[in-house]
DNA sequence: CCGATAGCAGAATGATCATTCTGACACAAG
DNA sequence: CTTGTGTCAGAATGATCATTCTGCTATCGG
C-alpha cells in the first residue's frame, strides 16, 4: 500500500513491490490474482487503515466544524511527520493518474467523495442548522473540492506550516459564514 | 501535449504519441531528444497555450477579485466543453504522478503554483487594500489550494453545474471576508 | 522421523516499452 | 537531372514489464 501510495500504479512494478512488501511473487498472485486486483486491495485498505481513523472524527454523531478542524489538523500533523512533499492521499493520487481510465479506481473515488460530502454535510448542519440543503450543499462541495486541493498542494509543497495555515484561515471564512 | 494531458506520463507509450501527433517516430526523437524531454516540450507548451490565455486577465493591471471569478468560470467552461470527467490540469496531474520522483517537473510545477499565488495576491490587494502581508499570503494559499482541487475533482466529476456553484460560493466567501 | 502443505527465490515467457537504425520517398537548390 | 536535406514507415534492439512455472526449503501434525 505505502508503495503504490507515493509512487503510483504504473510506476510501481511487480519487483518494486515483492521488494518493499517482502512477500514473494507467488505469493502476490496466488493471494490477490494481479497487480490490478493487488491495487485495488491496497486502495481498500487505505480507506480502512488510513481514511476512517482520520475521518472518524467527522463521522461521530454530534461532529460539528470543530470536528472538520481536527480532521484537517491531524491530516497536515500525518503528512508532516513523514516530511514534505508528502505522498499525499493515496485517493487523490489514484483520482486523476487511474480513475479517468479504469471504471473500478473511479468507482472507488467517487465513493470515497461522497463520504467525505456525507460527513462534511453532517458537521455543517450540526453547526448552522438554519442553512437550506441547496445552500449547504454548495458548501460542502467547497469543503471537498478544498480537501482534494490539499492533497494534490501537499505533493510538492515543502513546508507544513503554509498549509496549515491555509487550512485554518479556510476554517474561519466558513465559520464566519455560518454564524 | 493533448495525450500526455489526458493519459499522464507513464500511460503515454512512444507508439500513442506518433499516432496521436502523425509525427514519426525519428522526428520526434531528433526534434526533442525523447520522451522525458518531449513531456517537458509539451508541459511549457500547456502553460503558453492554456494557462497564459486563461489566467492573462488575472495577470493584468488592475484586476481584482471580479477577474478570478472570470478566470474560475473560464476554466471550468473549457473542461465542460470536452464532457466531464475532463482531463483536468495538465499542472496538477503532473504534480501528483511525476513531479515526486523528478525534479525537472516539481521545478515547472512549483513555478507554476508561484505563478498563480502571484496573481491572486495582486487580485486580492486590489480588492482589500487594507490587509496585511500575511493575512493577505494566507488567503491566496487558500485560493491555490482550492483551484489544484477544482482540477483534481474535475477528473472524477460528471456534473459541470456542481462545480461551478461550489466556485461561485468559494468566491462569495472571499468577498465577503474582504468587505 | 515423515509426509504434506505452504511459502520462498529465481528462472522462463511473452508482451510491451523506449530507443536506434535502415531504407525509401519528397522536394528544393544548383 | 543531381545532390542534399528532411521526413517518413517500419524493422531491429535491448531493456523492462506482468505473469507463470519450477524446484527448494521450512514448518508442523502425526
Amino acid at each position: 500500500m505505502q508503495h503504490f501510495w507515493v509512487h503510483g500504479f504504473h510506476a510501481s512494478s511487480m519487483d518494486d513491490l515483492v521488494r518493499a512488501t517482502g512477500v514473494s511473487r507467488h505469493g502476490i498472485y496466488t493471494t490477490f490474482g494481479g497487480k490490478k486486483a493487488l491495487f485495488l486491495a491496497c486502495f481498500e485498505r487505505y480507506q480502512r487503515r488510513v481514511v476512517t481513523p482520520a475521518f472518524d472524527v467527522v463521522e461521530q454523531p454530534g461532529a460539528d466544524l470543530q470536528s472538520v478542524a481536527t480532521y484537517f489538523e491531524t491530516q497536515i500533523t500525518n503528512g508532516a511527520a513523514a516530511g514534505f512533499p508528502g505522498p499525499g492521499c493515496f485517493v487523490a493520487n489514484s483520482a486523476t493518474e487511474v480513475a479517468p481510465s479504469d471504471a473500478d479506481v473511479m468507482a472507488l473515488v467517487t465513493h470515497h467523495n461522497d463520504r467525505l460530502r456525507q460527513g462534511f454535510a453532517r458537521a455543517l448542519v450540526q453547526s448552522a442548522p438554519e442553512f437550506d440543503h441547496d445552500r449547504a450543499r454548495d458548501l460542502v462541495e467547497m469543503m471537498v473540492i478544498f480537501t482534494n486541493g490539499l492533497w494534490t498542494m501537499s505533493r510538492s509543497v515543502d513546508d507544513a506550516g503554509v498549509l496549515r495555515r491555509a487550512v485554518s484561515d479556510f476554517l474561519r471564512l466558513i465559520t464566519e459564514h455560518t454564524t
